[in-house]
DNA sequence: CTGCTCAACTTGTTGGAACAAGTTGATGCT
DNA sequence: AGCATCAACTTGTTCCAACAAGTTGAGCAG
């Protein structure tokens, strides 16, 4: 009849459920004991199907408060757009997109000089271990924790953009501050990737077990030389990314909204 | 002393030591029982300790084996790259990359009429529930199992370029065959998500419990209107998707490897 | 009515036990 | 040698029990 795992037919059903909308976003499931009674199984059972759910993302859970089904709207970032190469926008980008949206973004900030690591140096093409500037920032949509995004510049670029170690934010944005000295970029080489978070990165994120992150790397060049580079990690559950390759008139003609 | 749960105790340890090098890529890791005895905990202790890391990603179990640290080669995917807009590369796009990275590719087909699923009519401009053809794949390289995709082309489509409903590859490449007609992708629209994998996704790709999923969907257009979409499932472990926008010739210049 | 206490919920943590099932290597038979 | 068997490992599943700790609402004191 059932060669299945019964901890493994709870997860399916009430996976099923949620599916179906027995249970929708923001709902609360029921208990563990009342779980145990439909299902006929030990509380751990129940437990054990309940934690794959919250492992796959579906669920959260919280004490004395029960089971939640989670609810994701995602942001779209578009990445090709962000910085618009030929016209560098005014203020900071990550600000005009959200409010764009009709979201209210909260951002934290930080300066320090410190050390490359490693996968920073290769992609700057400097010595492991080099001093750079890294500017860091927290950011938050509608108050709740969005991204964090560290960015790297190279020593040289010290003397000629003083104001990128100052504390605070560039109010004109960075790249636009950069652009004015003359040191523009024209080109960037991003990489993106995903896995599950670190203790440190679920802390910062506030995400518990279940959501991934996802890793956007930019690096910045100018005609001759990597400017910067900037490593920001996303909540998986909230965001998405689009690229725009190519002609697409198509696209816009009939573009939805 | 330690305000934190035993369990947490087991797993911030053993991730401290992998990531020191105690415990290397494929190395396996001490039994329950051995662990059990070292951390002076009950098997079910250890168990969640050895559980979360699971879930993080970073070790796997099997049954009479015991658990590994997993171990991640990343295989890049260059997505500007991957089928050149202006010149369209000879045979399929897949193979070719697979191929170059050095490896074995292995792929299997399968072709039907289906209804599109929403996010599909919507991308294609199409009704909900409209007819298309659908166009599946499995890949592997090396034989591990690697990605899946489903690319769906619009009814209207059928007529024009008939090859697309045969069974079997397409040799020259699908976006070849359409281009030979005069079919022309001039623009793609690209969204990337990640998330937990379904458990159909799981199964299918053979990933476990903490392997997140990178989503990767492709509307290709024509001057006039969406050719087809694409949506790939890959293993988050093991790819990366790379994008260049602007210029990159300092890049290029100097590229390592 | 306000505000506090507390009982009655919830999940979190930890221990114990037993059996099922997959893997491996030793043992012994052909 | 080759093969089958089996003992001794491993993790997987399932139960039981107890207490810790967070949350909420009822009810009582002021």
């Amino acid at each position: 009849m059932s060669k299945q795992p019964k901890y493994q037919q709870v997860a399916d059903t009430l996976r099923r459920e949620m599916a179906k909308g027995t249970y929708g976003p923001g709902d609360r499931l029921p208990s563990e004991s009342e779980l145990s009674a439909r299902f006929e199984a030990s509380r751990n059972t129940v437990r054990a199907g309940l934690n794959q759910l919250v492992s796959e993302g579906l669920i959260s859970s919280s004490q004395g408060l029960g089971y939640m089904v989670r609810k994701h709207e995602v942001f779209e970032l578009n990445a090709s757009k962000f910085e618009n190469l030929s016209f560098p926008q005014v203020g900071d980008a990550y600000n005009t997109n959200v409010t764009d949206a009709g979201r209210r973004p909260h951002q934290t900030f930080r300066v320090e000089l410190t050390a490359m690591p490693e996968y920073v140096a290769k992609r700057l093409q400097a010595e492991a271990g080099a001093v750079s500037v890294l500017r860091f920032c927290h950011r938050y949509v509608d108050d709740v924790p969005w991204s964090t995004q560290a960015t790297y510049y190279p020593q040289w670029l010290m003397q000629e953009a003083p104001r990128l170690t100052e504390p605070g934010d560039v109010a004109e944005g960075t790249t636009r501050y950069l652009a004015g000295l003359g040191i523009e970029q024209i080109g960037y080489f991003d990489e993106i990737a995903t896995r599950m978070p670190t203790p440190e990165e679920a802390r910062l994120l506030e995400i518990g077990a279940g959501v991934p992150v996802l890793l956007w790397t930019r690096v910045g060049y100018s005609a001759s030389r990597p400017i910067r580079c900037t490593r920001t990690t996303f909540r998986g559950d909230l965001n998405r990314m689009n690229y725009e390759i190519g002609d697409l008139s198509a696209r816009r003609e009939n573009e939805p909204q």
